[in-house]
DNA sequence: CACGCTAATTGAAACGTTTCAAAATGTTCA
DNA sequence: TGAACATTTTGAAACGTTTCAATTAGCGTG
């Protein structure tokens, strides 16, 4: 009934602890014949190594730590909804490694620097994954001095490469605006995410790239910005909608956005679909259920979540940092009959 | 740099490590002075008690585990998005207490037994917190009959008494169906998760009641349903309004089965508000930017889910369960003015 | 002052693992 | 044969903690 370890192996197979220990770990100072007898032997035994005692010798952690954002300024908003599926990613792929995925939550940008500080130096944790990277991320910075190893959910802007899985924004910000213009809208609005995100800048260097290829000049009043919730998006509608020449279209970040700005569109009487077009980008498959549905850009998070649990596992084995970065490209979903620019109609 | 230890706190205070590991553990075999002053130095040391060491000697995991559904056959449907906040709260509550907390993803009730009988057995954790109880629940007789302390989220039908946290459906739903009632409403459809599901089972009590007590006779099959989807909530709304005397008013389970129903409600050009009343139960604070914006009841989740983490400390430390029980009622957040039944406005 | 008792402290073992110097065993070659 | 070397195995220590039998100190009593 009791679990097998290292020392009822050696008694029953009788080798000395030490050679059990090297056997099971495939060491080749161990004979073949012999290390395959131990192996044999532990698999009948049902042998599985006690995390305990392992960490308490080898002073590894075997934990992955993951920060989540519970922003405790807007506890009522709806935020952070994705988390669930990339922490059942991390977690799939994590899983048969020896490494425990560990939750810690974070309130805002020093509350998590102040907590990688500590997982940093109290060893509470062989590697980290983050997301919401900034421009000059302090987090990635202080990680990279301090060899620490780390995967973002989310590219940087550190001059030093390092792992990362991120969701190609500028690609999809500029599919979006490309398409609004084929469909001859001039005044393209964006609800974003705060600059200092990597990929709210990113977002909109698409969207202002598509703008100047076409010849459209910018303006930057069609630019709103705040946190991913479906209030920012309520504001920002609200905001622009008093422009003397409101906008025809809207591109909003998230599905959270979108919601608002649908919201604040019905409270004002403007139809969306008819007086205004409204698309997402970051689509988790909520937003099919909107009234109306808007067309997205779809991110795979399954995926995208696993990936982020094999790079950090990648970058634990040492592999190099160029090595383990990814860029996945959303796809379109079309749920509208794209509408023209009233003007062009 | 190195953590201080109980060893080293006993080099540096004289004492032997059995006194010191006394003292800072309040044993009081160790006199009082001699503790004290033990104690002092630990906290100048910065000391902390390495979990590793602890468990590996007692035994214990010093971990909790939380049961998290992550249906694999709707990967793509919109589910679990309260759970962040959920794991919040319980995080919160452990914070300070020694136990660390782990995150277990399931994928259905058989997936769950399993993962429960390898933390029992192989001692993953001394606590569980699962959600989703239901009528005669093997989970909660398996943890009964092996004496393992658990929390569920949800109460039960369990002869014996266990802890959990609860939030009042079967009075909620009851208040809605009296509010509709006495708007004049007499078809009253229900979508609800299947019967088997405690918590499904009383909010149809809940409103079964509110009917006899008013005198109105149930029709089973204004009853529809399914998962907690935004897909069921589609789905119960096409198939009502097939029925020859359709509903005039609409409870939802949940937000996104809401969301659905709004959903299907557009597509189909009946008018929420005006042809039908949808009102909606266990509300997240996201309903407020559904189009339109039903009435709901609202649950505080951060303090219900605070509350599983200290219930499950309690629990631990041998309070008897029936100590350990709290229903929560809901609250009524008003969106809307209240629709009358069409036939008597 | 010695005895017996209680209160306080000690020392060593144990939990499961890795690591590494030392010992044992095997092999090759002159 | 035996020296030299290579391969394999062993034994003990160490990681940080708790536990508990054994020891020591303190104190009142006869």
């Amino acid at each position: 009934m009791a679990r097998a370890t290292i020392k009822s192996i050696a008694k029953r197979t009788g080798y000395s602890v030490g050679t059990v220990s090297n056997a099971l770990r495939g060491t080749d100072s161990v004979k073949r014949e012999t290390r395959e007898q131990i192996q044999r032997v532990a698999k009948e035994l049902g042998y599985r190594v006690n995390l305990d005692g392992l960490k308490l010798r080898t002073k590894k952690s075997y934990r992955i730590a993951v920060l989540v954002g519970v922003s405790a300024d807007v506890p009522e908003e709806w935020e952070g909804v994705e988390f669930t599926r990339i922490l059942a990613g991390i977690s799939n792929a994590l899983r048969g490694s020896m490494y425990e995925l560990s939750v810690f939550s974070v309130a805002d940008i020093d509350g998590s620097m102040k907590t990688l500080q500590s997982i940093v130096r109290e060893g509470l944790a062989d590697g980290v994954i983050f997301s919401g990277t900034r421009r000059n991320d302090p987090r990635i910075a202080y990680l990279q001095e301090q060899d620490f190893p780390f995967v973002t959910y989310g590219m940087s802007d550190s001059s030093q490469p390092h792992p990362y899985v991120d969701f190609d924004s500028q690609a999809a910000a500029f599919d979006a605006t490309v398409r609004l213009l084929k469909l001859g809208h001039r005044r393209i609005a964006l609800i974003n995410p705060p600059q200092e995100m990597i990929y709210a800048a990113q977002r909109e260097q698409g969207y202002s790239d598509a703008l100047s290829a076409a010849g459209v000049s910018q303006d930057p009043a069609l630019v709103f910005s705040g946190p991913t919730t479906a209030k920012t998006g309520q504001q920002g509608f609200i905001s622009l909608m008093k422009m003397p020449d409101r906008p025809t279209a809207i591109i909003c970040a998230n599905e959270a956005m979108t919601l608002g700005v649908l919201s604040a569109a019905s409270d004002t009487g403007i139809r969306v679909g008819r007086d205004i077009v409204v698309i997402s980008t970051d689509d988790l498959q909520l937003s099919r259920y909107f009234v109306p549905p808007p067309s997205t850009y779809y991110v795979p998070i399954a995926e995208t979540s696993h990936l982020l649990g094999e790079f950090m596992l990648k970058s634990l084995d040492g592999v190099d940092p160029s090595e383990i970065q990814k860029k996945i490209r959303a796809t379109l979903i079309e749920r509208q009959p794209d509408t023209p620019a009233p003007e062009a109609a």
